[in-house]
DNA sequence: CCGGCGCAAAGTGTATACACTTCTGAGGAC
DNA sequence: GTCCTCAGAAGTGTATACACTTTGCGCCGG
């Protein structure tokens, strides 16, 4: 595995000319901006868990000061995608194998309920975009994107959530893609993706079909799928774990 | 309802004597200290929908500085217990009926697949510590304690969740159930905790029996039962609207 | 040669300073 | 008398300053 030494290298901020001094051209979403940078750095697998965040050196990237920088990762930490460890810093975070079992229940609980109930209401357009997506999920396979594959593999659950009207489960699940792709990366390091796309047709097909029990069913594999990969190399993880302290 | 004319009267932080201007002695989580205050504030009903939080204020009751407060209320922003307004400040969160509904049709999908578990796996200490929580709660409804019936009826689901061994489950729930006891606030004014302490009894009764049936079915209609009741009177939730800009 | 002690550099934690926005209320125009 | 304007107050948004903790490295003792 990778040795992680780069502490940060993150994107660039995509900051408008100026912004030298005064405050002024900064009015919303600058805190936002720089959580957004990190946690997509994060799913997109171009920070590794334990990388250690200085808060000066995102500071410079963003051309902010630390306090927003402090925002941010603060907002990172109760979304449990950095730790924030007192008077050392913020890291990468690194769920543990337990913390990552629990995720995937937790999952399996909603996403199963979510899909029996999208059995029922869901509409033709509805279908459609997520053939849509599907769609975007295969090239991004094909040309062996894996930034956009991996987003795109986790998007397509939260796609679901957001058929059922329901932002709140939406946001949820979303903050649960986003501490799985952090679990996937630590613990499935050669997971194949062309499998998961085709489960994710599977179930589209069934949804189609409004066959509940189908659905409901391929879901359940689709996770505990996941699920199950984890302890099948649990060293990667206490490897990497192991090596955390020092680099 | 309540004119909610007070800006701010919360707990006196019970500081250890000094603290002058030095930062020695608030080593950890002064900022959770009050985050804490916050939300137990809130969902023990000591603070309405609405209310301004004063940055300026709180830091006096607590008395830190506004940086602490700030990241205090950001985090409370995060769980949605409060809202902040750009350059107008932070309010306690007052959560549409859309909100509503959705907060609870999450926790209908979750809380039924978590009785759903538990059944099969509860053992007869567990079920011990529920009715132990249950008195409680009987005890707390009978001396008509406001405060400490509402955050114990709430408890109840988290305690269940916390017998499934899973902290991600129990954080989760526990978050919904903050918002809930805002949404419970603002909806719910005449709300039974003597119903609901019954319901609690009835869900217990099934896991006992491992009737798993019978035990998502209390569940569900426990909670489509609170969250019918929102659509009953939507005029309290407008009206506390229509006060909040001036107060 | 190895292990512990201590000092300096780096980095975090909190407070304070300052710029800018919003709100309020008094004064003046119509 | 009503409405608009605008100045001052109050409050938020960001940056900076400073105290304290951690850490890395050299030095001394064994």
């Amino acid at each position: 595995m990778v040795k992680s030494r780069t502490p940060l290298r993150v994107v660039q901020a995509r900051s408008a000319g100026i912004a030298a001094s005064a405050p002024k051209l900064a009015p919303a979403g600058a805190t936002e901006r720089i959580a957004e940078s990190i946690t997509t750095a994060i799913v997109e697998r171009r920070l590794m868990p334990g990388t250690k965040l200085s808060e000066q050196k995102i500071a410079d990237i963003f051309k902010v000061s630390r306090t927003l920088v402090r925002q941010a990762l603060n907002q990172l930490s109760r979304d449990r995608l950095v730790s924030l460890e007192p008077a050392r810093g913020a890291f990468v975070a690194m769920p543990s194998v337990d913390e990552a079992r629990q995720v995937f229940e937790v999952r399996l609980m909603i996403e199963s309920a979510l899909v029996r109930q999208l059995c029922a209401r869901i509409t033709e357009r509805q279908i459609a975009a997520l053939r849509a997506h599907l769609r975007n999920e295969a090239l991004a396979v094909a040309r062996t994107d894996v930034s956009g594959r991996t987003r795109l593999l986790a998007d397509f659950h939260v796609v679901l959530a957001r058929l059922l009207g329901n932002d709140v489960l939406a946001q949820l699940l979303s903050d649960l893609l986003s501490r799985s792709s952090l679990i996937a990366l630590m613990y499935q390091p050669s997971h194949s993706a062309a499998h998961s796309l085709d489960e994710h047709v599977q179930i589209v097909d069934a949804l189609e079909k409004r066959d509940a029990r189908a659905a409901v069913k391929l879901m359940e594999q689709h996770l505990t799928a996941l699920g199950k990969n984890l302890r099948l190399d649990p060293h990667t993880a206490d490897l990497s774990a192991a090596l955390r302290p020092h680099a």
